[in-house]
DNA sequence: CGCATATTCAACCATTTGGTTGACGATTGC
DNA sequence: GCAATCGTCAACCAAATGGTTGAATATGCG
């Protein structure tokens, strides 16, 4: 059985599923319009967006014949307190973070993100 | 290609390496003493180290025919950093912080950790 | 009603993952 | 020198992962 923490990291791990909860910072999506940026199809976003949902990093809820897609971030909260317990780690650095996030957006080289 | 951010969560997502990187938190080890309280092979715990290895999460160095192996929580700052950019965590509560590493450390109920 | 849209399901596939075992190469100590 | 210790390698295996396609299930609209 996975634990929250596993099932949280492991979700982190693939870079599309990082990508989709960037796209959801900024607002609630519905799933067509998460799979829009992707090359790929939109069952296989359907299957990251269940990952998530398991995660619990996002939460899924239905509106008529769309699902709507919304962040949770407070499931992040265990596995940032897990790797807070490595300790050393100034307060973030806003501008490091603004610089961090950028490169993280930039358009597609590879599939960097 | 794999991005450290990839390597890094990839790494953390599964118990059996968050448990190693516990125990490395008290000291450096050799990978026999690392091995010894699991209940697997030492080649598959020779096999976890060489992935935290790789996600920079540890480094190991031969002295002599026994491998050390030490933290580098280092390369938890990119990781560190990402999550936060899911915000609204406050800076973490220490009390807290605590009662989820004496959870985090309980002696094995299953394999939950 | 009947068609288009939104999403998932099911079957399938290739690759990766996490484990095993046994042999092997280095190093140490008697 | 030789035996024991430390660790990795190689081959293998079962199960999980990340993707595909095509059919199926809602739901909304004219």
């Amino acid at each position: 059985m996975d634990t929250p923490l596993d099932l949280a990291f492991a979700a982190l791990a693939d870079p599309t599923r990082r990508r989709i909860l960037m796209l959801l910072l900024e607002d609630d999506m519905a799933v067509t319009d998460v799979a829009e940026p992707f090359e790929m199809s939109l069952a296989a976003i359907s299957k990251h967006l269940g990952i998530l949902t398991r995660a619990g990093l996002i939460s899924q809820e239905k509106r008529g014949r769309v699902k709507w897609c919304k962040l949770e971030p407070e499931a992040l909260r265990d596995a940032s307190i897990w790797m807070q317990s490595f300790g050393q780690f100034e307060a973030v650095n806003l501008d490091e973070l603004e610089r961090f996030l950028e490169h993280e957006l930039e358009p597609e080289s590879g599939s960097k993100i």
